[in-house]
DNA sequence: CCTGGGTTCAGCAACGATGTATGCCCTGGG
DNA sequence: CCCAGGGCATACATCGTTGCTGAACCCAGG
């Protein structure tokens, strides 16, 4: 291998400079008692020489590695196409980058389900980034040896710190907004599989519902399917119905968008013939053919605040549990008719 | 802080089973000779602890970190945030994921400008995602005592691996489409600043038109521009001139899908007042409200392929330099009108 | 019973950095 | 002149893993 650094090591700057290693890696770290003179010959030599201390002896030595995990379920395949993760992982690149730690992306896991990059001590910690990681993901999680952050989703009774969006304030107000704008015949799709962020967002659009008019309830609004195809499906059929919606809020995005494709092809017009709500306010969103009406999210934020929690575990292994809420927004463009 | 692995050693292992610590270590890597029955004596037992060798010893042992590092320029706040990229990462994590490789993302500098994560030590190679790369900053990577690969870009006299998209064939079909669709007066906007990504796109859009009409050269067509505010108002202006082009070749979708917007806002549209072509084959593009009509390049592909590079490199450090080329291909929509 | 060859394992040193205990030197006060 | 003490620097052990060397062991043949 051609070895990094130039194969320098803390022992050939002691030779240069006829002193002994201990000081050579005590000026480095700003510890012990060293003359000013030696330290700053020494640190003047390490900048000539552009010496780094080698990372694999430091932390065997330390048993702190100075990286965090980052983690992604099902793959990171679907990671960096998710606009959504890609702008958290901005935020988390560039917090941990200014603390100077490393982000290492650990896809590999363990027989029992554990990353490998965590056996294989190789990260401080671990940032979880939700996707669609199920019980049976949190239930290995919970034997994690270093400490965890999960961001975007909450798992009850598992004590780790956590940061998410508030998906049900977000639903709370597409609700109230549709309301106001005279819509009374509502309907709201989302995904059969159980995920902590959809259920927020059906319990938020139900409250905020609930504040409208008394007597709702799940059934009333509530489409579950399997993907956007049955979504289209499933809309296009309750469109022909007795009592047909006048407004659909689409749990995400990307299915909001997929509806409006089939809305077309059906020949019925976005917003005039029904109104159209998304949640993520995916860049797309905002340039489809029909500007989309959704909810922001604050996905710089996520990354960075998600980033300092988890330096801030790290200083203080012991501090209590956070869970922090981070808000959203209504961003109201042209999908949605005034009734 | 909390050890990984339970703070198991392969000491502990060795003494459980009262057989020396080389002899643990040789039965996990499947080296020396050992009697089956112990061998598997041991893998057993590492198998029910869950036990993995702790990698900074390793790697202090081996030097070799199994991991490579990805960087990109200027920073990781625009890597995610693009999705070319984000989809050459998809399958860089692939590849490497299969083969035990874990991904680092290194950000931070030295003073000299190399990335720390290779002068710590901390990976066995450098995956350079092009993006606004400068001259200055392949300068510092030719002291890079890592093997590199450089994706998405070519830097001449310097004899690394790398990997680029074919864009001047791109640019190249492009010309020609255009031609062939009757446009006889067109224009190309691209950035001022030299990139190799660029720089052949142009080369290859003139060619495509030389191969149609002799007499042509870059400034009968070319239009240099800082950003895509300026490339508006530029084009803007073309438009009112003696002999406005009929249609307008942008160097990525981004600024065509920006242009699409300034032209609709002065009141024309595309395609039918003007043509427009993109290039990366953006999943914007797609669902713009005029489907763009760009070029697509192999993404997944290129990740994957580029990660093939470096493993390969790792194994044969000695091997003769591999510049790969990935084809690209038109993808006809509907932003060119036939005239 | 002894010896020789082959198999199987244990011990040691090294990888590079760092914390601790210790020793040196020099100065100032008695 | 001697001793005490503070300021500097050095040796040594340690982190967990692995390559190398050599030794113990077993079995068969003389």
């Amino acid at each position: 291998m051609t070895t990094a650094n130039g194969g320098m090591k803390l022992r050939d700057i002691a030779e240069m400079l006829g002193c002994s290693v201990a000081t050579v890696s005590n000026a480095i770290n700003g510890r012990g008692r060293i003359s000013p003179k030696m330290r700053q010959q020494i640190l003047d030599k390490c900048a000539e020489l552009n010496f780094v201390p080698n990372s694999s002896g430091r932390s065997l030595r330390l048993q702190r590695t100075d990286a965090v995990g980052v983690i992604y379920a099902p793959s990171f395949a679907e990671l960096f196409g998710n606009v959504f993760y890609a702008r958290i992982m901005e935020g988390l690149a560039e917090t941990f980058g200014e603390a100077g730690v490393d982000l290492v992306l650990g896809n590999r896991r363990d027989a029992d389900g554990m990353p490998s990059i965590v056996r294989q001590g190789k990260v401080d910690a671990l940032v979880v980034l939700a996707g669609v990681f199920t019980a049976a993901d949190y239930e290995v999680l919970r034997h994690c040896p270093v400490p965890l952050c999960i961001v975007d989703s909450y798992v009850q009774s598992f004590e780790v710190d956590s940061l998410t969006s508030d998906g049900f304030g977000g639903a709370q107000q597409v609700a109230q907004h549709l309301w106001q704008n005279g819509h009374r015949q509502v309907a709201m799709i989302a995904y059969r599989s159980s995920l902590y962020n959809i259920e927020q967002r059906i319990a938020g659009f139900l409250s905020g519902l609930q504040s409208c008019r008394k007597d709702v309830s799940e059934e009333d609004f509530l489409i579950r399917v399997d993907d956007d195809q049955e979504a289209a499906r499933e809309l296009l059929a309750r469109l022909n119905s007795a009592s047909p919606p006048t407004a659909v809020f689409a749990v995400n995005d990307t299915m909001a968008l997929n509806l409006m494709e089939a809305l077309e092809q059906s020949g019925r017009k976005v917003p005039d013939d029904l109104s159209l709500v998304g949640f993520d306010d995916d860049p797309v969103a905002a340039r489809a053919r029909v500007p989309l009406t959704t909810v922001g999210l604050e996905k710089r934020n996520i990354g960075a605040l998600s980033a300092r929690l988890v330096l801030d575990r790290l200083a203080k292994p012991h501090k209590p549990v956070v869970h922090q809420l981070q808000p959203t927004h209504l961003v109201v463009r042209e999908s949605v008719a005034q009734l």
